[in-house]
RNA sequence: UCCCCUGUAGCUCAGCUGGCAGAGCAAGUGGCUGUUAACCACUGGGUCCUUGGUUCGAAUCCGAGCGGGGGAGCCA
């Protein structure tokens, strides 16, 4: 059976053929009725005309049980369509009905939904145009990141989701315990961890990247992909606590080969997007955000601008008046700062380096000023940091001290220290957050609606 | 976690200085029409988020709680 993708694509006028899928409109006239079938293929649906002299009575009943949401197979005759609209449509000649949806309970009507009302019902949301969209964009993107990694000569590596080191050094963590914790409560016991699934405190993982980086010590270009978990109470249209996230690492690269690759892997994403996903596009374009599918062009055809920190805070420092927070050498720069430079200062993807070393992490490479590590964040308009990235630090004695020097214990990085200690070599990754890259591509606002199933403080419903 | 806004019909919202609960859309019924965000008429539809208070009287004013949105912080 063919979807409705490869009908409107592939089918032949006078053709015969059945169509299956959801019915988002019916339209009744006198003389025909008018079913819009989308089977989420695509963006574009069937139009099955019922012309009310060609139907049988068993027909006709069937018709008169099928409402918006309905799950249904339409047997007939692809035609050109003498309307506007659509090109062909399918003239029927028989109905079935698979599942039936009432119409005066089905929460979906034929009308526009507010995404907040859609969040709250997060099962039937991927049947709506927007949803749908997403979903679809969502699965290129997914495709083309391994594309890009694959076309590249980088391995695949699966890091893993439970950890039982607190010490990733990105956030708070979600514990993993198979322990009877309301029983040891209700006794008053200590908790005690050596009698836990793995005999220590063990958690969601908050990056894959130091795990990534013992298998670029030995494949060299290497990439995690998967799931992330951040137990932050942060309550805000870009972060969600359950996220994916991309991190390559690249063996003998510096900083320079780090910026080009996340420049050469953001173009990819969006050209990917662009000749793939044209309807889906057209559609953000359309309805989500105007001006969408030119913003995209722009990027991938233009070069992104960089910047060293030190510079950025002397541009903010021109315009000091327009911040909340004042810039200063030192200060880690706010969304107003970050936004300014991208939206105002370079209109466009920009690139900016060399961070004090004070509000970085320790793992980042140290430059020989003493002050600065050789960190980059990419700031695109909108978004603001979509990826963030370094050289990392890979003397195993300056690694030691940046350790030390933001309180940390060696010992707890007992594994990550040998990767210094044996055939240490310099090396280079970034992360890019998922779901940023989705809200980029597709112009929607909030990050709850770019993930299937968001998981948010308060928010584990589905 | 902090600041601001918000919670009224299935959805989106109006409801003024406190005085009988409203509209559009959706749904149901009828009509019209190769329709396509269909159109016209009629009908049904409410724990005004919860709780405590002020008052003769609270959707409306005040307190507390819960939910939603935006901004900030944290970050990807």
């Amino acid at each position: 059976m063919q979807d409705i993708k490869a009908i409107l694509r592939d089918g032949s006028v006078g053709s015969a053929l059945t169509a299956k899928g959801w019915v988002r409109t019916k339209r009744d006239t006198k003389g025909a009725a008018f079913v819009e079938l989308n089977d989420g293929s695509c963006f574009a649906g069937l139009q099955c005309v019922f012309d009310n002299n060609a139907m049988d009575d068993a027909a006709k009943a069937a018709l008169e049980r099928v409402s918006t949401g309905a799950a249904v197979a339409v047997k007939g005759v692809l035609v050109a369509s003498p309307a506007t609209g659509q090109p062909v449509e399918l003239r029927a000649e028989s109905l079935e009905i698979y599942g039936e949806s009432p119409a005066d309970s089905y929460p979906l009507q034929k009308k526009a939904h507010s995404f907040e009302f859609l969040r709250e019902i997060a099962h039937l949301r991927p049947r709506t145009n927007s949803f749908g969209a997403v979903a679809r964009v969502r699965h290129e993107m997914a495709y083309a990141v391994h594309s890009f990694y694959a076309e590249r000569g980088f391995k695949y590596v699966h890091t893993p989701i439970i950890t039982a080191s607190d010490c990733e050094g990105a956030g708070e963590m979600f514990q993993v315990t198979t322990l009877d914790l309301d029983g040891i409560a209700k006794r008053g016991e200590p908790v005690d961890y050596s009698k836990d699934f793995f005999g220590k405190r063990s958690y969601l993982s908050v990056s894959g990247q130091l795990n990534v980086e013992t298998y670029c010590m030995a494949l060299g270009k290497v990439y995690t992909f998967g799931p992330t978990f951040r137990a932050e109470n942060s309550n805000t249209p870009r972060h969600l606590a359950e996220f994916w996230m991309i991190e390559p690492e690249m063996a003998f690269a510096e900083l320079p080969e780090d910026m080009a690759l996340a420049e050469d892997f953001i173009k990819y994403l969006l050209s990917w997007a662009l000749d793939k996903c044209g309807d889906d596009l057209a559609f953000f374009d359309k309805r989500i955000q105007p001006g969408l599918i030119a913003m995209l062009e722009g990027v991938r055809s233009s070069k992104f601008a960089h910047l060293s920190y030190g510079d950025a805070v002397k541009e903010l420092e021109k315009h000091k008046d327009q911040f909340e927070f004042k810039p200063y050498w030192g200060c880690d720069l706010q969304t107003e700062h970050e936004r300014y430079l991208t939206e105002t200062v370079v209109k466009g993807p920009v690139i900016v380096t060399d961070y004090p070393k004070d509000i970085k992490a320790f793992y980042m490479r140290r430059n020989d000023d003493g002050k600065t590590v050789r960190a980059m964040d990419v700031l695109v308009p909108r978004i603001g940091e979509i990826i963030g990235g370094s050289e990392r630090e890979y003397r195993y004695d300056v690694l030691v001290a940046a350790m030390q020097e933001k309180g940390l214990n060696p010992d707890d990085y007992w594994w990550y220290l040998d990767l210094r200690r044996y055939g240490s070599a310099p090396h280079a990754g970034f992360g890019l957050g998922f779901e940023r890259l989705m809200r980029y591509v597709t112009g929607m606002e909030n990050i709850r609606d770019v993930i299937p199933f968001p998981r948010a403080p308060k928010q584990a419903e589905f």
